[in-house]
DNA sequence: CGTATTTGACCGGCGC
DNA sequence: GCGCCGGTCAAATACG
């Protein structure tokens, strides 16, 4: 197939290819133009020549549950976590062009159907636009955004990302600037997830999201002005590979998980789950109780041992509801029988889930993954944790 | 024993 | 130039 991927960050807004079984409806997703109101491009116009194989996170965009109503998340964005965070929600100001969206907005624009090639939809930001101008030039490419998200996924109620593009600006890659020399201006791929189940948070509360990576904690820090300590992960699928991603919890929604990559896989992305050891590893309790953390800073409400109790079940399953509503037809076999045939053990089953990682990257990137069907299938021969 | 995690120290970018 | 802060390193520790 062919490989259009370039490494950079217009991959962030490729749309990959999504399996044939792709369900009506749910697969619409957003994009953002930064002098028009958001709009909305159908799947069934996107582009399949930009699949991207190696790139578990581009192919993440063409999840439905991106589209879904009701979760309206992940978001993904080119930016710098801080800008993230720092960007006031949903507030206007000239130099910035809100791109909020909602349910209300993404029903709005259900219907529309643009063909339009998504880059060139792009943000595309002069870096000396910093004091906020927004250009199109073509060699600078800098792509800035705020998500918000002013409920979690955790929590049912409304959802919704608002994407904004800011004035404080990231500079990507560009022919001016050969290279990337300074840390903050490195690429970065901000996702925005549902903070998964309490069944992958470590004891300590940090929630640990699995993809299909694997990923080798080297470093946690504090964050100033953030409650929630941030965690650093560099790719252990293949020595050498620079790819790095940060975790966080979102410190304006505890519910959030910030996940921040920088650079970019220079592998194939794993088919054996063997192969992501790193990031399976099965979080022991400490040997003292749970209740002595090793960081001051977690909140209050962080996970404690009750939540892995009934409430975790029912967590778990809010999730599975919610993913499962959008699974391609291929992805489902994967689940026991609870889901078709309602044939018992569906409690027995989330509640084995606590051992295994299921949560919405790995969801996402099981079904987003995969572009052929045969594909999809030597996966799930491979990755099946039932199989 | 090999591998992953933890955590304090260090480095360097960036703002003032 | 200085200090803050984010990011990384690496030794110690934990775990299977």
């Amino acid at each position: 197939m062919e490989n259009n991927y370039h490494g950079d960050l217009a991959d962030i807004f490729r749309p990959g290819s999504v399996s044939s079984g792709d369900p009506p409806g749910v697969s619409d997703w957003q994009y953002f133009d930064h002098d028009q109101e958001p709009q909305m491009i159908q799947k069934s116009t996107r582009i399949h020549e930009h699949q991207d194989f190696g790139q578990p996170f581009t192919s993440l965009l063409s999840d439905p549950l991106i589209h879904d109503e009701g979760t309206s998340i992940p978001c993904f964005f080119g930016t710098s976590l801080d800008e993230l965070e720092q960007q006031p929600p949903a507030t206007t100001t000239t130099t910035r062009t809100p791109l909020g969206f909602d349910d209300h907005k993404m029903k709005d624009n259900h219907n529309h159907n643009h063909n339009h090639n998504i880059f060139s939809k792009m943000l595309q930001i002069s870096p000396n636009a910093a004091k906020s101008t927004l250009s199109s030039s073509t060699n600078d490419h800098i792509i800035t955004s705020s998500c918000n998200s002013s409920s979690a996924a955790a929590s049912s109620s409304s959802k919704r990302c608002l994407m904004e593009t800011s004035s404080t600006t990231l500079q990507i890659s560009s022919p001016r600037n050969p290279g990337i020399k300074r840390r903050k201006s490195q690429a970065k791929k901000v996702v925005c997830i549902p903070a998964p189940a309490p069944a992958n948070s470590r004891p300590t509360g940090e929630v640990v999201p699995s993809d299909l990576w694997a990923w080798r904690k080297y470093g946690q820090k504090p964050i100033k002005g953030s409650p929630y300590p941030r965690g650093y992960y560099r790719c252990s699928s293949s020595k050498g590979c620079s790819a790095r991603k940060q975790v966080e919890r979102s410190r304006t929604d505890p519910n959030m998980l910030v996940i921040t990559y920088t650079s970019e896989h220079n592998h194939p992305w794993p088919t054996q789950r063997n192969a992501l050891a790193g990031s399976t590893r099965t979080p022991q309790p400490p040997k003292s109780t749970i209740t002595t953390t090793t960081t001051t800073e977690q909140p209050p409400q962080k996970e404690t041992r009750e939540d892995e109790g009934s409430t975790l079940v029912g967590m778990v399953k809010d999730e599975l509801q919610v993913f499962e509503g959008s699974f391609p037809q291929g992805y489902r076999p994967e689940l026991p029988d609870h889901a078709g045939g309602g044939s018992g053990q569906p409690d027995d089953f989330f509640s084995g889930l606590g051992e295994i990682e299921v949560d919405p990257i790995s969801m996402l990137l099981n079904q987003g993954f995969l572009g052929g069907e045969e594909e999809a299938e030597n996966y799930n021969k491979d990755l099946d944790p039932f199989g």
